[in-house]
DNA sequence: AAATATTTGTCCGTATGTATC
DNA sequence: TGATACATACGGACAAATATT
């Protein structure tokens, strides 16, 4: 069946300083891209591979059941270990937790590698946007008007910041959505995620020029004037986090 | 000291349909976050979580080692379990090491993210970089035209192909490393570790090609001549992948 | 400097529950 | 129904690393 025998480390413990846990992950792992194992498939059996690697049941447990929380395997009794699809949950949620923690900086580092990264790929961005892509766009930004407006008529009642930033970050999926690039949507999608714990995202006066500059950007799209569309994006932007001032109009939820 | 028992689920077994490990991993990560631990702070003991918890030690440990290879925590005998500052490294080469089992094409999309990212800061590494990380660069460069002179005698008997991707690495960790942004810096780590199951890394035409492009590099930095650092990077990064012709000759190592 | 206590690292054995045939 | 294969969970034991006295 699987020969875990021929991608093994002959004497897994030659890095002696390293805990044998953590070799026997990285082992997995390395193991699971070397034989290509697609979601379905299955890993040997526990004993099996505690023979393979010549560790006990625990350590090996301790490296499987990491895999297992993180989302790359399930094991179920009587069936065995199989290979999960590739499922962000874990990734996100992680993110966050260590994000809502603490540290501000990191949030700001995070949005300047979003805005590398989309004003790097605008060109195909642009290239790639179709039609109906564009009318999308256009419909999230109305969708954002509506949310700005019932923000300011009552008061936050209503809608909440995280709602707003769901639907800018949708607005984002599609600007990049045509592009076949997997990477460059999981990272968007993540750093989206961070977005919705920006405290910025509560503040009316933020959520106003955030409307504004997607209309704005809407607007080159239809007009399909590159040179536009590149100015309105950098201006999306650098103008991002220039109101440092507070003003406490919007500060319900958490 | 450390009050576990006001945090924890009375009566951890409630959800019965949810693993043990499962459980005890969320039990931890919801207590470091309400007892708000910071890096450097303890956990208690195994066994008194075991006892707090009300499982045994091997649970315990599942959920702990989980911790600890995601990098929340770090254990060590005669010491104790300590909360660690955060570092997203795990989080990207999960990221990646899912997108790269998926296909060949997700590593050409990787690569292309890699490009857009460090041609994005290139003018912060330009202006941050110091004469010693200049230095550090060319030795680095001089590494890898040892790794291609053993490689070329030897016809890969030596050294991998995964000894240069790390030594590549550590190159272009070095341009980045003295901007203040983590994300960036984890996300080029984890790239190159993806590198390492790049088919070209393992032919010798490629590997003197690169070397030479990273011998400009170095050039347009000692001589501080920011056009031919951005033009030395372009060079880098484009010609890349132009040549798709196979030669076959140093095919070894899997 | 040396002995001792503390804490994690690693291994073993056993019983239980669940899925498959 | 029974038998088998497999993961789940528990407890005990000793080794190794570190801290403390």
């Amino acid at each position: 069946m699987y020969k875990m025998e021929e991608t093994q480390i002959t004497g897994l413990r030659n890095l002696k300083n390293k805990k044998l846990y953590m070799q026997v992950y990285d082992e997995l792992r390395d193991f699971i891209l070397q034989e290509q194992l697609r979601p379905g498939d299955k890993l040997p059996t526990e004993m099996e591979m505690c023979a393979n690697l010549g560790v006990s049941r625990n350590v090996l447990r301790e490296a499987i059941k990491t895999l297992e929380i993180t989302g790359v395997v399930s094991s179920k009794p009587g069936v065995g270990i199989v290979i999960q699809e590739f499922n962000p949950d874990f990734l996100f949620q992680t993110l966050f937790y260590n994000l809502t923690s603490d540290s501000e900086a990191l949030l700001e580092q995070t949005m300047a590698v979003r805005r590398v990264l989309e004003l790097g790929f605008l060109r195909e961005s642009f290239t790639t946007l179709l039609p109906e892509d564009i009318a999308e766009l256009k419909e999230k930004t109305a969708a954002m008007e509506r949310i700005y407006q019932q923000k300011s008529e009552m008061k936050g009642y209503v809608s909440s910041g995280t709602e707003f930033a769901r639907v800018d970050g949708q607005f984002h999926n599609i600007l990049y959505r045509r592009i076949e690039n997997k990477v460059l949507q999981s990272i968007i999608k993540a750093i989206w995620h961070c977005d919705r714990y920006h405290k910025q995202m509560f503040r009316l006066r933020y959520i106003r020029e955030t409307v504004d500059k997607h209309y704005r950007i809407v607007e080159a799209l239809e007009r399909h004037d590159w040179e536009a569309y590149v100015e309105a994006m950098h201006h999306h932007f650098d103008e991002r986090y220039k109101h440092d001032d507070l003003e406490n109009e919007n500060n319900e939820e958490g």
